[in-house]
DNA sequence: TATTGTTATACTCTATAACTATA
DNA sequence: TATAGTTATAGAGTATAACAATA
């Protein structure tokens, strides 16, 4: 033992990162189960909140093969959360939105995280949580700038 | 667009924890990809490199059903990264081990992403990337604590 | 009886390769 | 030819339930 009791615990910058979001997995993990979905179709849902991507367009999204997609979305049509539209002008082009019902459950699912994920957080202090908030958008956003993707691209409204 | 070209982008407090988790994810699951292991195999060696636990408490560390952790150390078995050795006094315990080849290749994960989630957030200033550690340390450790935890039990140092 | 671990079974998730249909 | 998507196939990951062996 190095640290005394009271000294704060002082992760390695990495470990602290990855423990952190194996923590925050957990959590999504736990709540997707609870509706009988995995992280992926929680993910799917998410995205379609405010999308109606074509499938390789889901692919590039989620980072996966668009043959994974296929079944992704067979499986959620399957039970009634996702919809194929034929698309535009391009015969060969599907689009995926959410249904009603999948609407329903992407809300639900979006308010549990919240909860789950405030109840994660809720030790820290205010300007911490804050502190968290400003450094991961900043890291999301350069990511997505250094990946040469728009976040806001293809949403509904801005 | 109701943001001004220059105003520093503003996530949801809980979209930007979410999806700095999804992209520190992806990061791992490359580094795990380009080992072909999963992110689970990864997980697992990492808490091997100073532990050597039971079947059941390896599942409780991975939040995994202990037959799930039958089918990981199996595979990880199968290639020669682990080791199953038939415990001190109790007939019925089993204690999963790293080799010698899945320590250097628990090494070698542990570089990778090291370097990769640096490059992850080396855009921040270095002020926020101490935050960053900071706020993640507590945020592991609070949880921790909250689900009776000890991060440092069974380890074979601090 | 309780605990540790494995086996049997059934899904989901994922990738690769080959295929269909449209552009 | 190139692109959007699906199908076929195979393996990993996961859970539930039933089982064996030891405590």
């Amino acid at each position: 033992m190095t640290s005394t009791p009271t000294s704060p615990p002082r992760l390695d910058p990495v470990d602290a990162l990855v423990q952190l979001t194996f923590a925050v997995q957990t959590v999504i993990g736990t709540v997707a189960a609870r509706h009988e979905l995995s992280i992926t179709q929680l993910r799917m849902l998410g995205i379609l909140r405010d999308r109606e991507p074509g499938m390789l367009e889901l692919s590039r999204m989620l980072t996966l093969e668009k043959s994974s997609v296929t079944g992704l979305v067979d499986r959620a049509q399957k039970r009634g959360l996702v919809a194929r539209t034929g698309a535009d002008g391009d015969g060969r082009a599907v689009h995926v939105r959410l249904t009603a019902r999948g609407r329903r459950v992407a809300a639900r699912l979006t308010e549990e995280v919240t909860d789950e994920l405030s109840a994660l957080v809720a030790g820290l202090p205010a300007r911490d949580r804050d502190q968290l908030t400003r450094i991961a958008t900043r890291v999301v956003y350069d990511r997505a700038a250094h990946d040469g993707i728009d976040l806001d691209e293809g949403r509904a409204r801005a």
